[in-house]
DNA sequence: GTCTATAAGATGATAGAC
DNA sequence: GTCTATCATCTTATAGAC
């Protein structure tokens, strides 16, 4: 893996900082020492600071909406699917007690200008609009419901996907992030 | 209001300061400023910015558990006791869009020491265990339930507490806060 | 208690050599 | 592309006058 470009570096490493530190807790210097190059060599590829984690973003959610391809085309079953979903955020904690990139940049925002903000939304809107039609598939086999309370369950599951990770990361354990996954696919 | 001390201030703005930018997203610069004085005069009453923090959560925690014991006395009902929990959330995002400090708190948690760590743990199990009580009275007039069942219920509760407004202040329709909760509680 | 002055270091960013 | 050198600014924090 140390065939990769050093703008490719920059941006792994980056997402690891802000995943880790936050957009405000992690400075040009942590990724220069990381990445083994001079802090002004990061300036070559992203002139500022916003425009760096821009990027980050842009990865972050392409790999994430891949992701979620994947699972698509792994399950039929939609609670697998769901189980699946909630299993990627569990991935992210164990990867170095990491949250979801969003999750950081979402309690960050007032630190970022309208567009990057704009990029936030479009994480969640999409993650909730994946949700709504598993959570559609399988309401179609049972009962009928209205389109406005899958939606609202949608933002319901992605508020414990952003949510949970918090706590149980607080806590030290983990474990309570399944339990808590358990009890919700349980009771939907 | 004006009668407040210079302690209180200082504690109020940097509350304040940290819900809406976060730890690593203010500075003394910015609580002289609302407050009226120097910088160096707040260090006349914290030391340290971690001294400073660890005041404002103690604070917040207090105020958090009277809001909590004013909800027990006023209502009976278990469910609207859970409304009136939501509710707080909420009244944090209405008052300047700002999130839980502990939301915060918890997504920066790798720039705080051990000690203020186990601070912000603490106020999330006191959150989790007056949830779990309320979910206790209520199941106690309905079938009974596993005790494992219910702290992972309250878990779940606190986690849409704390990733809703994420998302809602995101989006910036805080009404689907609402419709969150409307599902989470009807759905019980 | 609050101020001025200042330190010591970090920060994002730029210029220009190689 | 990556480096050295440098900049202007901001950061937390301290010393000492009032």
């Amino acid at each position: 893996m140390d065939n990769k470009t050093t703008l490719q570096k920059i941006l792994d490493v980056g997402q690891h900082l802000i995943q880790k530190n936050g957009y405000n807790g992690f400075s040009y210097a942590d990724i220069a020492e990381q990445v083994g190059i001079k802090k002004a060599s990061i300036h070559y590829y992203f002139p500022s600071k916003k425009e760096l984690v821009q990027a980050v973003l842009q990865q972050y959610h392409k790999d994430f909406l891949n992701d979620l391809f994947q699972i698509d085309q792994q399950f039929n079953d939609p609670v697998k699917k769901l189980k699946a979903f909630f299993q990627l955020y569990r991935n992210t904690l164990d990867n170095n007690s990491k949250i979801c990139l969003c999750t950081m940049m979402a309690a960050e925002i007032s630190s970022f200008p309208e567009e990057i903000r704009g990029n936030i939304n479009q994480f969640f809107v999409d993650n909730a609009k994946w949700l709504e039609n598993v959570l559609a598939e399988k309401k179609a086999t049972e009962n009928p419901i209205q389109a406005e309370d899958l939606r609202d369950q949608a933002r319901l599951f992605l508020a414990v996907a952003q949510g949970a990770p918090l706590l149980v990361r607080t806590s030290g354990n983990f474990a309570q992030y399944d339990s808590m996954v358990d009890h919700l696919l349980t009771n939907l």
